[in-house]
RNA sequence: GGAGAGGUGGCUGAGUGGUCGAUAGCGGCGCUUUGCUAAAGCGUUGUAGGGGUUUAAAUCCCUACCGGGGGUUCGAAUCCCCCCCUCUCCGCCA
């Protein structure tokens, strides 16, 4: 959510912005709700000072006397008007908050100008992924893949896209996770274990709801929401609190299964392990002063990064365009990893500085060395990072001539040995 | 799941229909005293929204906020209803 006085004050800035993300947001619209608003307050404010004044009179006054009595009747003729125009009110108000709530982000004026995903800048480029591996297969036709990642079982047992992972394949998943949480820890992230269900108010504020509510797990009878990231139970440990400025930055990760129901995709991009209902990814989480989000977003990227250095894969960090930024994003990297059997990148981390867009809709602040005034934080985060593709990328990436995966030398103090079998 | 007790400002804790944004204490901040520290005295002390003034801010005016939502009433922290949370006891249970 954006700051209502931008919107007032500097609509073509807000215009702009929502240009550079090729969205559709009428913003006039959302002007006149803000300017009738503003005018029934008033008028419902004028109509409760006149009951307040009241008020104290009567509190003087003997409770049976002419005058008391004059004074009921006078005020029973406010007390309707207040109650009639509070309920335009409050109804103008939803209007509003729903209408803010459908306003993106600004993109950051780093963020290079484009429409669709062509438009992303290659920001880095990383490893031999152009290196020919005569090998190589789609991680899904190696002999043996569903010995180890079992989706046939799956969808007979839960659905489709709700793999097991057996003996090696379920070790090895493991062991990535091992590994990232290890490596997040000395990089200064403190490991938290949350809740993997959140309620509605958690996620508004994150921005799964009002617009993504198809894309999650809803339990019933207790309308909560299966998290579709750690993004979400992390962001919301500081709603609606006030952080000493002495406290920033705090740097969290924390490892969760992730859920999403991921209505409308289909073809090459869902085959195996690309793309499933259930996965295990391990989040970073970044509350940071106002004045250093973009060197902290920076650093958690680079932070992401060294996890597919040590692990000796091919990837790639594209720079989003406008069109492809994310609604809630001021700025977003995507870290992409390359599997050399489908010969195409997978997105294994997406890093973003929301500014104080989250933070406003959350309400996490810091009081202010400077004014001593409450201030919203920016929040950044990033996957640091999601297994199944970074396993899928091992296994296209260092399949042998015999059939067996190479593990990455950082890996293997956790999985514990040197090759993962099929057998 | 059952029974009971609670939820008030940064914290503790008064307040059962009117002058209560709310007594008091602690903490915080400022000043005085002081060689320093401590102590004492005095003063001050939340958040949000709107309006107005302003280059801007401060100041100023108004409104809301006593777990959340609804109701009763001229008027609600206070009465009624629903929900959430915490604590105690019981039940169930990894």
């Amino acid at each position: 959510m954006l700051d209502p006085k931008l919107i007032r004050e500097s609509p073509d800035l807000v215009r702009a912005a929502i240009a550079k993300k090729h969205l559709e947001v009428d913003l006039d619209a959302v002007l006149a709700i803000d300017s009738m608003w503003r005018a029934q307050l008033q008028e419902v404010e004028a109509l409760r000072a006149t009951q307040k004044a009241a008020n104290a009179a009567m509190a003087a006054l003997p409770k049976g006397s002419p005058e008391f009595i004059a004074k009921v009747t006078e005020m029973k003729a406010v007390s309707a008007q207040v109650k009639e125009k509070d309920a335009q009110l409050t109804e103008t108000q939803e209007k509003f908050r729903l209408a803010m709530l459908s306003i993106p982000n600004l993109p950051h004026a780093s963020v290079p100008e484009g429409r669709t995903p062509e438009d992303n800048v290659v920001f880095a480029l990383h490893g031999s992924h152009m290196e020919p591996k005569p090998h190589a297969l789609p991680h899904w036709e190696i002999p043996g893949f569903e010995r180890l990642f079992d989706f046939a079982r799956g969808a007979k047992v839960t659905g489709a896209g709700f793999p097991f992972f057996i003996g090696d394949g379920a070790k090895l998943a493991r062991a990535l996770l091992q590994f990232f949480l290890e490596e997040d820890g000395k990089a200064g992230y403190v490991e938290v274990s949350p809740p993997i269900f959140v309620n509605a108010a958690s996620a508004t504020a994150t921005g799964q709801l009002p617009d993504k509510e198809g894309q999650m797990y809803e339990t019933t009878p207790d309308r909560l929401y299966a998290v579709p990231t750690a993004e979400v139970p992390l962001t919301n440990f500081f709603r609606d609190e006030i952080l000493e400025e002495s406290a920033l930055p705090v740097y969290r990760c924390a490892y969760t299964p992730c859920f999403r129901r991921e209505a409308g995709s289909y073809g090459k991009d869902v085959r195996g392990l690309n793309r499933v209902h259930q996965f295990d990814k391990v989040e970073l989480l970044k509350w940071v002063h106002p004045s250093t989000s973009y060197d902290e977003l920076d650093k958690l990227r680079l932070d992401a990064e060294a996890l597919l250095r040590k692990l000796d894969l091919p990837y790639r960090v594209l720079l989003m365009c406008g069109g492809d930024v994310g609604f809630a994003q001021a700025k977003k990297y995507d870290l992409e990893v390359w599997g050399a059997g489908q010969k195409r990148w997978l997105e294994v981390s997406s890093c973003s500085n929301f500014e104080a867009f989250q933070a406003r809709r959350a309400q996490i602040r810091f009081r202010s060395k400077e004014t001593g005034k409450p201030e919203l934080v920016h929040t950044i985060n990033g996957s640091g990072l999601a297994v199944p593709r970074v396993l899928a990328a091992i296994l296209e990436n260092n399949l042998q001539a015999d059939g067996r995966v190479k593990i990455p030398e950082a890996l293997v103090p956790y999985f514990g040995k040197e090759y993962l079998s099929f057998k």
